[in-house]
DNA sequence: TCGGTAAATTTCAGACTTGAAATTTCTCAC
DNA sequence: GTGAGAAATTTCAAGTCTGAAATTTACCGA
């Protein structure tokens, strides 16, 4: 090993180095994004939720939301408080079943929305300008197989 | 627009469609790792303001952790003030400048990273396993390039 | 030396987040 | 019908996070 040749980095710090990659990207990218939603008066947080709400026009149960954003029940439960605080979104009375309720964008909250969805579209269009069809496939096609948490199971 | 075929999507939706995958990925990484840490007794922020001190044995600043996290001073506070609360990590003065103090790994806290660290790999190394070199060097190489943060500057 | 400005950090309010416990309602076997 | 258990949501404590204001110290020109 005293040649001056550069050693292939094993399999596994590539992937802890990808791992370190899809940090920072999406940490940069979010801390972009947060600025320019501030601008709409919004956060990150709502517009994941309103986007979510923009999809299901007929409104969607705590619970889907929560499955449908990845995040904890007891979040989305905040979220949605501030949301109808703000006029932007509203639960409505499911009639068969008095535990839970739909939630749904309001009109004034389905307008906000849309002008932030374009601005967003945007934006992200900028981010990734560099990327060309080929290489956006490429990763893409990457990102459906991984993480993969089933192989972290039987794990320490 | 009536035959058969499958629309080429844009690339505008194709990025807005990889920015998408690159959240869901991160996201449920963060929650695998989570867990995971929780058996150590420890949380992401905090494995990863200790890694950042295991790379600076002589000690780092509170701004240039700021920095190589890219969280805010506000937040670098409270977790160095809850690490050093559990003994992992400490603040010493520095000679030259009183308003700042270097932060650095106790021995517990460099034994408890060290412990951390390797398990980490393991599960990072399993989770995106099913990603071979190239598709490594492709995804990382991309990554290189976005996101794009000066294209932003100019959007709306 | 004396100000003024810059730099490093802390403090603070408010928002976000999780996971666990508590609450309410539904379902279904008996 | 009734009671056990499941399901949907809310509540809560504790931690994480940002951005702005406040604090302390350093530097530097007049």
């Amino acid at each position: 090993m005293m040649d001056g040749a550069v050693a292939t980095p094993t399999l596994s710090k590539q992937r802890l180095r990808l791992w370190l990659r899809l940090l920072r990207a999406v940490r940069e990218t979010e801390g972009a994004l947060r600025v320019r939603l501030k601008d709409h008066g919004s956060t990150l947080p709502r517009f994941d939720v309103m986007a979510a709400l923009a999809r299901r026009p007929e409104g969607a149960a705590m619970g889907e939301l929560s499955r449908m954003l990845r995040v904890s029940g007891g979040n989305v439960t905040a979220l949605v408080d501030r949301l109808e605080a703000d006029g932007l979104a509203e639960r409505r009375a499911v009639p068969g079943d008095r535990r839970s309720s739909l939630v749904a964008l309001t009109p004034a909250g389905a307008d906000a929305f849309a002008a932030m969805a374009e601005a967003h579209e945007g934006w992200i269009d900028a981010a990734f300008s560099s990327l060309d069809a080929e290489d956006l496939d490429r990763m893409i096609a990457g990102l459906d197989r991984a993480p993969d948490l089933r192989r972290l199971e039987d794990c320490t």
